[in-house]
DNA sequence: AGCAATTGCTGAGGTAACCTCAATATGAGG
DNA sequence: CCTCATATTGAGGTTACCTCAGCAATTGCT
């Protein structure tokens, strides 16, 4: 009987009956899920709070850096820019360095309704990931980040 | 200081500056990426090799099984019939049983497909999850399955 | 048996979160 | 000044879902 993992998802049939990327996908779609309820009283969705939340983490940027740090490519900045913007979460204003470049900037609203998400508790995060042991954090982001590159 | 759970891997913020969901995300796009390419000459999605996988693994079922094991809601289902019969790889027929349901079946192409991706060793879980030891292989399971419900 | 409620599937239409491929404006180097 | 590169955005596409409504068949209740 096969002691390694069914990573092919073939005809092993081991006990948990689930392949690794079958579990991750799982767990992914439950975390966006749980995010998305979370998150419909702000009207937001996952992925502009994430990047709502890199543009606070990280101060004034231009868009094409934006895209960068989300790793998405520059025209889907624009979108998600977009958004946050007809929210009034985030203001656009010119790079006086280059007039090409737009920067963007989290406005006092976009600030307080972060604050006010963070103060709900209602982050995908806690909810999801919050069961698991602080060891258990820790070895998954560390098994993560492995992945990652 | 945070009054959240540390959520970075006990680290703090210096290593890689990414949130465990921020991770996940990552590698679940890396995943979705790598498995898209990896299945392109057999004009497959990650989605449709996933079903088709399904119904191999546990044989003929009415479309109302597949969304559940699926976790998809059925009109999703029928979408994804729909594409695989379309590439001859699944059959529907009628369930004698219960004339309202219908059954679908891995035809001996779909099967023959499926041998022939997993010979081609492009599937995601080779190339993304391959480069992980044993030991972390386990332990990513066992915390997927943790977070799973 | 008769009829209502339920179940199984699908048509219509929608959404999030991306993508590529131009087009436009500006900047930089020779 | 002319070419090439960079920054953003319009137009349009894709994947992988979703809900809601409708139809057909079955089940439950009387």
């Amino acid at each position: 009987m096969s002691q390694d993992l069914d990573l092919t998802g073939g005809a092993g049939e081991a006990a948990g009956d689930e392949t690794l990327p079958e579990a991750f996908w799982s767990v992914a779609r439950q975390l966006r899920e749980t995010s998305r309820e979370a998150l419909a009283p702000w009207d937001l969705t996952p992925s502009y709070l994430r990047a709502l939340r890199v543009l606070r983490r990280h101060g004034v940027m231009r868009l094409s850096e934006l895209s960068e740090r989300l790793r998405i490519a520059p025209r889907s900045t624009t979108e998600v820019v977009d958004a946050l913007q007809s929210r009034g979460l985030v203001e656009r204003r010119p790079d006086p360095a280059d007039r090409r470049a737009t920067l963007v900037e989290v406005t006092e609203h976009g600030a307080s309704v972060l604050d006010a998400i963070r103060a709900a508790r209602g982050t995908e995060a806690e909810r999801v990931f919050g069961r698991l042991s602080q060891a258990d954090r820790a070895d998954l982001v560390r098994i993560l980040r492995q992945l990652r590159d």
